[in-house]
DNA sequence: GGTGTAATCGTCAAGATGACGATTACACTG
DNA sequence: CAGTGTAATCGTCATCTTGACGATTACACC
C-alpha cells in the first residue's frame, strides 16, 4: 500500500428548533483563531474510537445537554474544500438536529458563548458565520425543509405533546408560509400514523380547547405535504 | 489548538447503469490485502490539493473514461465507523453516479479487473463485498429509487435520445416494478421541463415509431411520480 | 394486403388538494 | 350569567392527479 495523505476530521453540526414563530440555528461564538469572535457551528474533532454519529451525538450533548434520543440527529453533508479552514487540510461531516425548543440554558463549555440566531439572519447578512458555516447551515436548512415535506418530521420540533396548531406553526415556521389551519388539520389527522391521540386537551392557545397529540410511528408520508 | 487526530479520507464510488433491464453496479475486484480477491467499489484517497467532488470525479474518470459533465455525480454519504478498515481508520465519503449503459469497455488502471455487477446480487448473497461497501452500495440504490421519484433523474441513465418506453424501462429496472406504459407516457410528457421532443423517431423497439426525446431543464418533479 | 407490435390518445372512477363556509367549546368581560 | 372573542374542528365543493384499461395509430414483416 502506498503512503497516502491524512486530514482532520471534525462534526459540525447544524443545530434548529423554532422559537417565537422563527426557525433558529443554534451558534456558538469562537473563543480562538481562526475566525475569532464569529459566530459558527457547534462541533468538534472526531476521536480516535468513536464513529460519525458517536462524535456527533456527543457534541450535541456537550451544547445541550440532550441525550440524544430525545432529538432527531441525522447526518447531513461532508465539506472537504483545500482551503475551507486555514490551519490545514480539515475534512467536517454536518450533521442536521432537530429539537423543541428548549427553555434549558444552552451552556458551551468550551465555546465563548452560545446562543439561537434566527436562521433568516444567519442566511441573510446580519450575522456572518465562520469558514464555509454558511453554505452548510444553508443546506442543513433546505434538508429541513424537504424533510417536512416527506416525513413527520415536524413532530421533532414539538415537545412530547402538543396541538395541530402547534405542529402547524411548526411548518410555517420552516417552510415560511402561512397554511390553511382546515386543510393542515385534515391532512395530519387523515394520515395513518403521523399523530396519534393522547386523552388530554389544552387552552393554552386561547379559544375552544384543542386536542393533544403525540408523535406517531410512520416515517415516510403518503402522499407527501408539498410546499404551497 | 489543541493535537488532534488525523484520518486517511478517500472517496467510494456507487456507479449504477441499467444492463439488460437491470440495475447493476461498477465493482472492482481488489489487488491487494485486505479483502484481496474480493469485489470491491471503485475509489482511492483525496489528495491534498483536490476537493472530495474532485477526487470523486477523478476516480470516475480513471474507472470508466468518462467526463463528469456527462455523468450525474453527488454526494452519497460518509463512512467512518473506527473499525470499518483492518488498516486504520479510514474515512471514506461516498458518491453516487448514474451513468447510460456504456458499450465502452471499463478498464481499471490500479484494480485487478472490473465489471458491472447486478445489484439484486451485490445485494443478495451471490457476491460479497469487501469493508463495508454491501451497504454503501444499498444507501446508493436507495438514494436512486427515492431520486427517481422526485427528480427527473432517469434520464440520466439513458444515452441522448431516447424514447418514453426506454425511459419506463429504466424506471422499471431500477424500483423493480412494472408501470403502465399509457399513465407513465402521460405522466412524462404531460410534466413540463421532464422531457423534450426532438425531430427524430426511431422504430428499434419494434410496434409503432416512437418519438425521441431529450433530457429537459426540469430538476425537481411537482407532483413527483411515487413508487407503486 | 394482412398481421404483429408498440406508441399514443381517451375515458372514467377514486383519491387528494385548495378554498372557504359553518359550527363548537372554551375563556373572558361587563 | 348572557354576550363576545378566539381557535379548533367539521363539511362542502370544484379541481387536479392517479390507476385501470379500452381504442386507435403507424410502422416492419410476412
Amino acid at each position: 500500500m502506498p503512503s497516502f495523505p491524512t486530514y482532520a476530521v471534525t462534526v459540525d453540526l447544524v443545530v434548529l428548533t423554532v422559537r417565537d414563530g422563527a426557525l433558529a440555528a443554534l451558534l456558538v461564538r469562537r473563543a480562538a483563531a481562526p475566525y475569532r469572535g464569529r459566530w459558527a457551528l457547534p462541533g468538534g474533532f472526531v476521536l480516535p474510537d468513536e464513529d460519525l454519529a458517536g462524535a456527533a451525538a456527543r457534541e450535541l450533548a456537550e451544547e445541550t445537554g440532550l441525550v440524544p434520543d430525545a432529538v432527531h440527529l441525522e447526518q447531513l453533508r461532508t465539506y472537504g474544500a483545500p482551503k475551507r479552514d486555514p490551519r490545514g487540510r480539515v475534512v467536517t461531516v454536518a450533521y442536521l438536529a432537530l429539537l423543541p425548543d428548549l427553555p434549558a440554558p444552552v451552556a458551551g463549555t468550551d465555546a465563548a458563548a452560545a446562543r439561537w440566531w434566527p436562521v433568516e439572519g444567519v442566511l441573510g447578512e446580519s450575522v456572518r458565520l465562520a469558514f464555509d458555516h454558511e453554505r452548510i447551515v444553508g443546506d442543513g436548512v433546505e434538508r429541513a425543509r424537504a424533510k417536512l415535506e416527506y416525513t413527520p418530521l415536524g413532530a421533532a420540533f414539538c415537545p412530547a405533546e402538543f396541538t395541530i396548531a402547534e405542529l402547524r406553526q411548526i411548518y410555517e415556521a420552516v417552510w415560511g408560509t402561512t397554511l390553511d389551519p382546515r386543510n393542515f388539520h385534515r391532512k395530519v389527522t387523515g394520515t395513518p400514523g403521523f399523530v396519534v391521540e393522547t386523552a388530554g386537551s389544552t387552552t393554552r392557545n386561547g379559544g375552544r380547547p384543542a386536542r393533544l397529540y403525540r408523535r406517531g410511528e410512520a416515517t415516510l408520508l403518503h402522499p407527501a405535504m408539498l410546499r404551497p
